[in-house]
DNA sequence: CAATATTGTTTCGGTACCGTATCATTTACG
DNA sequence: CGTAAATGATACGGTACCGAAACAATATTG
C-alpha cells in the first residue's frame, strides 16, 4: 500500500506535475486553495470554515475567500447547517470531483513516465 | 525506474504534500514559482528569462518577477552572460538546493506514509 | 430573558502578482 | 556605420490575496 520513491523521483514528479498545472488551460489555484480543495474532497465531512481554518492553520477569512473563488469556478458549494445556523457546510460538486479526478490521473501519469528518458 | 501509482494514491500524495507546504514555516511559493524553481534545478542549464518564459508559456515579466522574489529568498541568483550581455543566466544557490532537497525528502516521506491507516 | 460566546462574512490598508506596453542595453545585419 | 532585432527590466492599471479588526446572525448560558 505504501509507495516507495526516492527524494529525487519525488522532486521530478513534483516538477512535471507542476509544469502540467501551469501549462494546463484550467485556472491555476494557489497552493492554499489546492490544499483546501483536497481536504474537502479527501477527508471525512462535514467541513466548516472554522474546521478548515484550524486544520490549515490559517485565518477564517482565508477560507471564506478561497471558497468564494472556488465557488465561482464551481469546484465547491456552501450550504447553511440547518441544525446550527451559524455553521456553513462546505459541499462537494460534480465539477470539483471531475477536476480532482483529472488531477489525480495527470499526476499518476507523470509518475508512470518517470525515468523514461 | 517508472513509478506505478493509482490516481487515488497520487491525489492523496498531492494532498498531504500540499498540506505540509502550507503548514510549513517556509514561505509559500506560488505554483508558477515552484515550476520555475524546479525547472532551474532539474533541467540542463543554461537558463535564461526568455527560455523559461517559453517553456512555461508565460510572459517574460512573470519570470523576471519570480526571479526577483526568489532571489530575495536566496533560492536563485542572476548573472549577466559575458558572451552575450543581453542575456541573464539564472544560477542555482546553495540555499535553493537545500530548499529543494527538503521538499523532495518531504514528498518522498509522504509517499512512504501513504495507506498507513 | 439578557449577556456572552461562536461562527462566518465583510471591511480595511497593504502587498504581490498579472498582462500589456514600453524602455534600455546589447547584438546582428544590410 | 546605422538600423533592426533580441533580451531583460520596468511602468502601469487592474485583480487577488493577506492579516487584523469589526460585523451580523445565531446559539449558549447564567
Amino acid at each position: 500500500m505504501s509507495i516507495n520513491i526516492t527524494a529525487g523521483q519525488a522532486l521530478r514528479l513534483w516538477h512535471q506535475s507542476n509544469l502540467h498545472m501551469v501549462l494546463d488551460d484550467a485556472p491555476d489555484l494557489s497552493v492554499r486553495q489546492i490544499a483546501i480543495l483536497l481536504t474537502i474532497y479527501l477527508e471525512t465531512p462535514p467541513h466548516t470554515v472554522r474546521g478548515l481554518a484550524q486544520k490549515l492553520n490559517v485565518s477564517k477569512p482565508v477560507i471564506t475567500r478561497a471558497l468564494d473563488s472556488m465557488g465561482i469556478l464551481g469546484l465547491v458549494s456552501r450550504r447553511r447547517d440547518e441544525n446550527d445556523k451559524r455553521n456553513v457546510l462546505i459541499q462537494r460538486t460534480v465539477e470539483g470531483s471531475l477536476y480532482l479526478e483529472k488531477l489525480g490521473d495527470m499526476i499518476a501519469e507523470q509518475a508512470r513516465q518517470q525515468g523514461e528518458i
